[in-house]
RNA sequence: GGCCUGUUAGUCAAGGGGUUAAGACGCCGGCCUCUCACGCCGGAAACACGGGUUCGAAUCCCGUACGGGUCACCA
């Protein structure tokens, strides 16, 4: 009888090379700090990444990181139908731009690390090995059943309003004897390797997850394939083989897990292992029409990352805003600590939030507003390069040879303790300075219905004649203050709500007709620090083309 | 449908028996001001519903409703 197990298992897992305590040899315990975590992001490759991922990405990575432990990308390629070439590629692209960077893993073309191989198709002898321990301590053995005869029970179970599955007296071949079973496979009979359940779904176990406290659910009695007809394991075999042994001490995942929590439980416990730490993310959810739901791949293009590489948000605004999606301390925090590197802030698994979280792009927007507020002038240069050549290829010959008057721009009312917040991502950024560029300027507004042309041309002909590119700030407005009063404007805009039959107008009005010569627009920051990043012949330049073009 | 899980303003959320129920985004009003942006001040806006337990419930229990997840040889 035992000699048959053994036989049944040799001939049912042929790929296993060494014994399972073999690999507890070669896989063994991390020498990490007591308390650090071990945390992997396992992603099947099967196309972009979306927001939702970069979330869970993120966690995982805080959590390691935060612990001085370890940050590792497992590749769970154990699906060929449905992999997207390059996927894995794009993915570690995709999370190196937002600076979520892996200790261990598949990464840079190959495995690095102690671990591995890390691509889950590659370890196919382990996930025999293991599946042959289960079958010769009877937690698991061969099923000869087809699709079709697995669809004809179903059908059944749904006709009689059971639950559907593998299990119990719908288990054809759960007490097959292993002879049987032997002579099957050795006649070439396909097969896959199930669990055999010894849950009992009228009992309850209690689990603590790491996000949600203790979580009761009732014990598997399902016999899930472990391993597929082709030899290959299913995800839940193969990630609780892998996690045992690539020493993982903390699983973060999407709650759309929880449900499959009792077979990943049973699993361990059938190997008599410890489980690591499960902990339950949230969803983050979108709108579709009336309702929410969790995002999806195949249904949400624009929320892959992709999407916000092409507007051109900054990096860091986006996990800015993820981070204080993550943990909702995060935003009290960076309100006490401006200046702070996220990479500070004491992440901790427990305070994320159980409840999926609709992504709000305003919040994003005003986060990334005041995340660019932050930056040195020169990184919103390079943001905006950097996007020009991915996005904007026309624009970038014009930005990049103008690196020095990018950093000037963006260095307009950015001093001080109350930076101004123009700037949320490359596109708005980009058309917010092109006027700065004569090949972009043009004029997107006219000049104010209480501002007759000859009154322009009188105040931007007085202008010129004063004006001195070497004036201070307060120098320069005390010249405009007197050009405006001596052409009946006056100085104090209360001044003429008082008394408007008075004047013509107030300084504020002379100021417009300036900035729209030399933006085109009735918006702009301050006249004389626009002007200092033009340089004076590009002022001079516009106010006189102005007067030519639309006041002659 | 079964099972699991959740429900505090439009959104993200703190609070876990006694609070005028925080804060942030958005929205509205005002101040500052050469426009805008910033900043500042103020405002509207929430405990899903029904029963319990309790002197007292957003908070604990039960039920209902609603949302979400999952029920594959996908992950």
């Amino acid at each position: 009888m035992d000699s048959d197990l053994k036989e049944l298992a040799r001939l049912a897992c042929p790929a296993a090379e060494f014994g399972l305590d073999d690999y507890e040899g070669i896989y063994p315990p991390r020498h990490i700090p007591y308390g650090a975590k071990a945390t992997r992001l396992a992603p099947s490759p099967t196309g972009f990444i979306h927001l939702g991922n970069l979330y869970g990405a993120l966690a995982d990575e805080r959590a390691a990181k935060q612990s001085n432990g370890v940050f590792i990308l497992r590749v769970e390629d154990t699906d060929d139908k449905r992999e997207v070439a390059g996927a894995v590629e794009m993915l570690i692209d995709s999370l190196l731009y937002f600076g979520v960077v892996f200790d261990e893993g598949e990464i840079s073309g190959g495995g690095i690390g102690e671990y591995g191989p890390y691509r889950q198709r590659q370890r196919v002898s382990l996930y025999h090995a293991a599946a042959r321990r289960l079958i010769e301590n009877g937690y698991a053995y061969p099923c000869f059943c087809s699709p079709e005869d697995l669809a004809q029970t179903r059908a059944k179970q749904q006709e009689l309003k059971q639950n559907p599955g593998y299990y119990g007296i719908w288990a054809t071949h759960r007490d097959l004897p292993s002879n049987e079973a032997i002579e099957l496979i050795k006649a070439g009979n396909p097969f896959v390797i199930r669990l055999k359940s010894y849950g009992d779904s009228s009992k309850y176990f209690s689990i603590e997850d790491g996000i949600r406290g203790k979580l009761t659910m009732p014990q598997n009695t399902n016999d899930i394939v472990l391993l597929k007809a082709n030899g290959i394991p299913t995800y839940h075999f193969a990630h609780v083989v892998d996690d045992h042994f690539m020493r993982i001490t903390h699983i973060l995942r999407g709650e759309e897990w929880l449900s499959t929590l009792p077979v990943h439980v049973q699993l361990f416990e059938a190997f008599e292992w410890d489980h690591p730490v499960f902990c339950h993310t949230a969803l983050m959810m979108k709108m579709d029409g009336p309702t929410k739901r969790k995002l999806s791949k195949r249904l949400d293009p624009e929320l892959s990352l992709e999407f916000y590489k092409d507007l051109g948000y900054h990096p860091l605004a986006v996990k800015e805003y993820l981070m204080s999606l993550l943990n909702s301390g995060y935003e009290e925090w960076r309100i006490a600590n401006p200046g702070l590197p996220l990479e500070e802030y004491p992440f901790d698994i427990s305070n994320m939030g159980s409840t999926g979280a609709l992504f709000d792009l305003d919040k994003l927007n005003d986060v990334s507003k005041n995340t660019l507020a932050t930056l040195p002038a020169g990184d919103l240069s390079e943001l905006l390069v950097s996007w020009a050549k991915r996005a904007n290829p026309d624009s970038i010959k014009i930005l990049e040879s103008s690196k020095g008057y990018l950093d000037k721009i963006f260095a307009i009312g950015r001093e001080g303790a109350n930076p101004r917040k123009d700037y949320v991502y490359a596109t708005q950024i980009f058309e917010f300075i092109k006027f700065f560029f004569d090949e972009y300027f043009e004029m997107e507004d006219g000049l104010a219905g209480n501002m007759p042309k000859q009154n322009a041309l009188a105040l931007l002909m007085g202008y010129l004649e004063t004006y001195d590119f070497n004036d201070g700030k307060d120098q320069w407005f005390k010249k405009v203050v007197e050009l405006g009063e001596a052409n009946g404007y006056v100085a104090k805009p209360k001044e003429y709500k008082k008394n408007p039959d008075a004047y013509n107008g107030h300084v504020g009005d002379v100021s417009a007709v300036i900035r729209l010569a030399l933006t085109g627009r009735k918006h702009s920051p301050d006249i004389w620090e626009v002007s200092q990043a033009m340089g004076k012949d590009r002022v001079v330049g516009r106010i006189n083309s102005f007067i030519d073009k639309y006041l002659a």
